[in-house]
DNA sequence: GAATCTTTTGCAATCGATTGCAATAGTTTT
DNA sequence: AAAACTATTGCAATCGATTGCAAAAGATTC
């Protein structure tokens, strides 16, 4: 079948040489790779005696080909291994399988982020992901073009993407919204915003925790977040709904800006308990992992909580049910938001119209915030 | 240059028509899109007016092509944003700038993985792709084929791999080590082990943990982790060591087997507090979230931290400052070592041979430990 | 057995970029 | 001005899989 003549090694190493598939199987007899390896399509139809285009079809079950000449090749690829080009199919298809998800954060918390709140979500993401046959790209944002337009989809590595957080408004999210790209993003449903978001219902998870906080006795209540972000901003309007539901005045000084990070949190809480005299006897935070950092120097400041000041924050992280004290949260549904997401990418993708989708929120109470009567 | 005749909308549509070009350019005139697009090199080398192999060439800055007509065509892609495919690179050379990167988790413990330890790896491995030019390829335990190498690397879907985690000395990472594939895994250095590991000195860690706590005055010091997994046994051994140099003997039932979550550090804790009497002192657990879940049960028990029992954990995970009280721990080089796992896989990837490194450990005394004198 | 209709298979073009080799243009030498 | 180089550019094959159309094989009918 083959000769087994010797080939000059500037033959046998020449990438271009024609006898390239040769002198591989003779590079394989010295080797200890396993004989039976298929590379191609080619080599398939070469064993079985068929045509390239046969096997292409075989392998995709198409009806077209004979139900004994399909599982004669079928059978014949799993004994080989083969596996199909993902590369090659992406090319002739024009359809990558892959979809990108990009991870949005403001500057000046980028680096460093370790919100477990994130990593629930992308496990969600890349489960659902993989349900559907497609492979998830993942990259910081720092990734090489500001643009995500070119690098994703002009030079075709992914089908469709998901954006996590919207930062503070990202004007790249609204460009690729004119643009009519298959994308969804994670965060707040803005009214007047033309794309496809998933995300909590973070003015009334704000309201629950508030009008908890209220119902538990606080009279004056600080508000740790940074509102520049779209979802922290309805979340202060939840406060602020709930404060005024209750008949009370809205005090902005009792609001202090704070990035998504325990230390931000601590300094925070820091700031407030300079105030003087200090009035605050309730403390909602936009996230767990801020009001981890506040419940901290408040402790140090041997505050009790929540005795003195009762706490509640946001996402229910793992975490939140095991620090002390427990921490009363908003859980998200992480693992359905994820889901979604994934979903609404690839209706998008199927030419199917794809609607925003707001997430209900819970309210789990802890030690945090129960005051004893 | 192009004729304005009206084509047949069969024709038009037909995605093999012969004048796909055209008649994309005259559907573009009746929707929004800019006009300015160019999708191939061949779009861009008839604009030009040069072959296609030279606006390859000079798009890649080969010296062959003269650089006035380099400047011009690299000019004429700018302007009509154009983008290499990514997919067609990667078929014609082979080499698909793409590494995957596998979590590997026990199976008890996979779902919800929300170690923040993870995250800035991952970030850390992320960073460090972008700025070689690489994509992530992020999949969880359940992709699709149980066999990496048939994912991976037959289906040229990725040039390398990075495994995070080795579970309970999984045999897939073994059986991808016996092909000579380009890969690396986060984890420990088995003396016996043929592929390349980057991972933390475990044993000097727990070393330095357990030493710590004997010095604080710790008797009975207990271990929490699951020493089946390769990183915890070499902890144990760590801790083995500092006992025994301190002329103590191990007490195995001192060794609670604990997943890697704060529950399981939760319920471990109260196993080990049902014991009569409870003569623990010290505990050193092998993650600082489980450590932070012990710390909870401790504290639910009315058990003084560091007075009753001092508690170490290791990671260092951002929360560790912010809880109360605040934990001691030691802390790994994360970021350096995304840094490594993948300039070992480029190196593989070049051909150059890739050492497996150990990564040096930092003892953080916090409060969780500082016993008073 | 010839004619007609199905069922299967194969041919060849295509997706977009790369590259060895050959051809052309441009420069220098004699 | 012819010869001998060198610097640029183009031709055409290639990577591996898919698919419209045509051809071949098989089944059915008359």
């Amino acid at each position: 079948m083959k000769t087994g003549r010797l080939l000059p090694a500037s033959l046998l190493f020449n990438p271009r040489c024609r006898f390239a598939s040769l002198a591989a199987s003779i590079i394989n007899k010295f080797t200890s790779m396993p004989e039976k390896m298929a590379k191609s399509i080619a080599d398939i139809a070469r064993i079985v005696g068929v045509s390239e285009s046969t096997v292409s079809r075989a392998l995709n079950d198409n009806p077209l080909i004979a139900e004994k000449t399909r599982h004669k090749i079928q059978q014949v690829a799993r004994e080989h291994n083969f596996k199909i080009n993902a590369k090659a199919r992406a090319l002739r298809t024009q359809k990558t399988n892959v979809i990108a998800v990009v991870v949005l954060f403001k500057e000046r918390t980028e680096r460093g982020i370790s919100d477990p709140f994130l990593l629930d979500i992308l496990g969600a993401i890349a489960d659902e992901l993989t349900l559907h046959g497609y492979d998830m790209l993942l990259s910081n944002t720092r990734t090489a073009s500001d643009d995500w337009r070119d690098y994703y989809f002009d030079s075709k590595r992914a089908d469709g993407l998901i954006v996590i957080g919207q930062g503070e408004h990202d004007v790249r999210i609204d460009r690729l919204a004119t643009q009519d790209l298959p994308f969804a993003v994670w965060g707040a449903t803005l009214p007047d915003s033309q794309y496809c978001t998933v995300g909590s219902d973070n003015k009334m998870g704000a309201y629950l925790a508030v009008t908890h906080l209220l119902n538990q006795g606080c009279e004056h209540i600080a508000f740790f977040g940074d509102i520049a972000h779209s979802e922290m901003e309805q979340r202060w309007q939840g406060y602020c709904l709930a404060l005024q539901q209750a008949g009370k005045d809205i005090d902005e000084s009792l609001r202090f800006a704070t990035d998504f990070t325990s230390e931000s949190g601590y300094s925070s809480a820091n700031r407030m308990l300079k105030q003087q005299p200090l009035k605050v006897d309730g403390l909602f935070a936009v996230s767990d992992v801020i009001a981890l950092g506040a419940m901290k120097k408040l402790v140090e400041s041997e505050i009790a909580i929540p005795g003195d000041i009762a706490v509640v924050g946001f996402d229910d992280v793992a975490m939140s049910m095991f620090c002390h004290p427990s921490l009363t949260t908003i859980r998200q549904q992480t693992m359905e938001g994820g889901k979604l997401l994934v979903n609404k990418v690839l209706d998008k993708l199927a030419g199917k119209p794809a609607r925003s989708q707001v997430l209900d929120v819970q309210l789990i109470v802890r030690e945090s915030s129960r005051k004893a009567h």
